[in-house]
DNA sequence: CCATTATATGCCGATATCGGCATATGTCAA
DNA sequence: TTGACATATGCCGATATCGGCATATAATGG
């Protein structure tokens, strides 16, 4: 039993949504639920290929399927994205006040040089 | 040449930060720069793997380093987190409203099926 | 029952990945 | 210069991944 080279896609959320075409997949069914062969006809990729990445999704919960007659209708099920919505939230301000921050410190420091004059 | 059997990890922020260790990485940096052995230190993780996620952390563009003397320090730069943002905060809807989503469509039912009866 | 449609699975090859260990590179200090 | 410290790289093994193709499974219609 050695150790795992790598954490398996199905494991969560964050690896199942690194791989474009499963981020094109959920981003289709944000439209509705659909079948596989509208997803195979849209997408224009071979069957097994989409059913495969669906098994993916499907395992780590980010869509549910039903059974519609001889077909198998997926829809999405965001439950599992609130994770990944909540971690990078948190950078938010890493990119959106990056500089609107550094005035922040900078007006901090002129804050701290004003009361030393005081002194 | 063959086909790609896999996107490569350095491609992209969204298969960056798919690997938890270097979300711990982000983490750790966005409470403010550190050089190397510090987060090697904190992260409990042998120095040359610690090295290795921050090159990929590098190459995406997700971390910036500035040489100190004999250390390299890091710090986090946001800005390619955002398009992982913008994706999955489409889909917030998905999760947070839900069920009020899954009303909405029951009263306009309703609603149609009342003007039915009006004919 | 049989053929057709719809989807899932299995096996394969090529390659990328993570982690381990040893070692190269680079920088300071005496 | 020599040695200690800080970090990056190289190579390896085990394994996981994506995509291709063939085939299994399942449901429907005649």
């Amino acid at each position: 039993m050695a150790a795992m080279a790598r954490a398996a896609t199905t494991t969560d959320a964050f690896n199942a949504v690194a791989e474009p075409r499963r981020r094109q997949i959920l981003d289709l069914l944000s439209a509705g639920e659909r079948p596989v062969n509208d997803l195979v006809a849209v997408l224009g990729l071979p069957q097994p290929l989409v059913s495969k990445h669906l098994r993916v999704l499907r395992e780590v919960g980010l869509v549910d399927v039903r059974d519609v007659g001889r077909q198998r209708v997926y829809c999405l099920n965001g439950r599992h994205l609130k994770p990944i919505h909540d971690w990078v939230k948190a950078y938010e301000a890493s990119w959106s006040r990056r500089f609107e921050r550094l005035d922040d410190v900078l007006e901090e420091l002129k804050d701290q040089e004003f009361k030393k004059k005081e002194d």
